[in-house]
Formats: C-alpha cells, sequence, structure tokens
DNA sequence: CGCAAAAGTTCCGAAAATGTGAACTAATGA
DNA sequence: TCATTAGTTCACATTTTCGGAACTTTTGCG
C-alpha cells in the first residue's frame, strides 16, 4: 500500500485548505480532531453528521484532508490513527484555521437559534 | 434580466464563502475590491491573474462571489457595480475574511521569496 | 429612429471533480 | 488457513466547472 504522502507545511495552499473545508463533513471530522487533540479513526466519523457517510466516501474526505495538509495519517495495525496538524499550520497561516472553525461553529449556534425560535413547523 | 440576488447576511453560509474563497481569481477579486473600497466592473478583473480570464468564466466567479454573499452588484448604466461586503460579514464571522485573505498574502510573499532565493532555471 | 459597440449573461458541449457500491488489500486473530 | 475488520481503489453515474458562441441591455452616434 502506498506511505501515505503528507504535504510538507510550507507545500500547503490556502487554495487547498479552503476547498478541503468547504465541506460540513470535512470541518466537522477537523474540528472533531482539533478539539480532542488525540487520534482517532476514519471510522469513528461514520456518523460526524446526521446521517451515516459511506465508507469508500469517508476515504475520499480523509485522503483531501490530508492532502490539503490538514490532518496527518498513520497506519497502526489494522486501522488509521488521523491527528491534526493545526498547530503546524497555525505558524505558517495564524489564526486561518481557528478563524474557520469558530465561523462554523457560531453558523450552527445561529442555526440553533432560529429553529428554536421560530418552530412553527413543529 | 434578472434582478441579482443578494443572500441576507444571516443566510450567508461558511461553505458558501469558503468554496467561493478557494479559487485563486476569485480571491484576488475579492481581495481587490475590499482593498480599494470603491466599486470595480467586472471587466477591470480580466488580467487578475497572470492570464486572461475570459468573460463568460469571470461572470460565473462573480456570480458565485455574489451568491456567497461576498459581493453587492448594482447595474449602473451598461456596467457592473462590484462592492464588497466584508464589512457585514465581519459582523456575523469576526475575523474569518481578514485571515483568508492574510493567509494568501502570506502564500504570495513566500513564493516569491522561494523563487527569488532558488532561482535556478533562469 | 436604426444601428453599432460595449458589458455581462446565458446556453451548451467538453472536461474535471464528486459520491458511492463493489471489489480489493492489508493486518489481526482464532 | 480462513474469517474479520479497516481502509483503499475501481468504475460508473451525477454534478460542477470552463469557455466559446450567441444573446440581452444600455449607450452613443449618424
Amino acid at each position: 500500500m502506498k506511505p501515505l504522502l503528507h504535504p510538507s507545511v510550507e507545500d500547503v495552499s490556502v487554495e487547498a485548505i479552503l476547498h478541503a473545508l468547504s465541506d460540513p463533513v470535512r470541518v466537522a471530522i477537523l474540528a472533531e480532531l482539533a478539539y480532542s487533540q488525540c487520534s482517532s479513526t476514519c471510522s469513528a466519523f461514520q456518523n460526524v453528521i446526521d446521517k451515516p457517510v459511506p465508507k469508500s466516501t469517508l476515504s475520499q474526505h480523509f485522503k483531501v484532508l490530508r492532502e490539503a495538509g490538514l490532518i496527518r495519517a498513520e497506519r497502526k495495525g489494522i486501522e488509521m490513527h488521523n491527528t491534526s496538524r493545526c498547530a503546524e499550520i497555525e505558524e505558517r497561516f495564524p489564526g486561518l484555521i481557528a478563524s474557520i472553525v469558530g465561523a462554523y461553529t457560531r453558523q450552527s449556534q445561529q442555526k440553533l437559534k432560529r429553529t428554536k425560535s421560530t418552530r412553527r413547523t413543529a
């Protein structure tokens, strides 16, 4: 199996980061990895959003995150251990990831508030 | 001609913003609009990157920026006047746009530095 | 008015990217 | 050796994107 390429920090591009994080599933994965500060397997994210994500799709998502330089993946026996590379990226692009994850957080809070205050459909 | 839909600020999504800004042409446009603080026509950006951008493509790019809520477009006579909506978005997602544009700026500076220090091909 | 030009948009076909089931690979353990 | 589990790769359908050609709006000019 291929040795899992990870770009070095100086090869990480803003385009790739933004593209990777323009998908709700991928941000959810990164946010979780960044928050928990410890490694997680891919299959741990099969229900990262409301509905289940097929594993081939999940694999693609991890690939995108990996190649964007946002996560590091290491094979440990039968499973993959994924960790965030946010600290490295923070050095190169200070505040970038934090503000993106922060914006998503704010967005989901506002979404909650809206459905709470306007639940006429219930 | 259609009346040019602009999402209201509270309908702007982070996904759409990141997707819009994951393209070099579109960031270049937004950065320019945000920096200049005044309106510009679409055709003013035909050479926003090294090579010329076809006008149908440019039109699509402006549409993406518009629908993401990043710019406002108004027809003035024969041409469109585009302005950035960064101030509005700053209220909803503080620091987001600034950190993205900042990251791109840093990236292009580093790219310059690299080609300067390693120009063997010249 | 009629017509030409300029700025954008829309249309459409080609090319690229994405999602996902099915088949495959690699590591583990009985 | 064989079954199981975790992920990857393949193949194909769907979607998105690019860009040339044609179209629409507005303006300016005779």
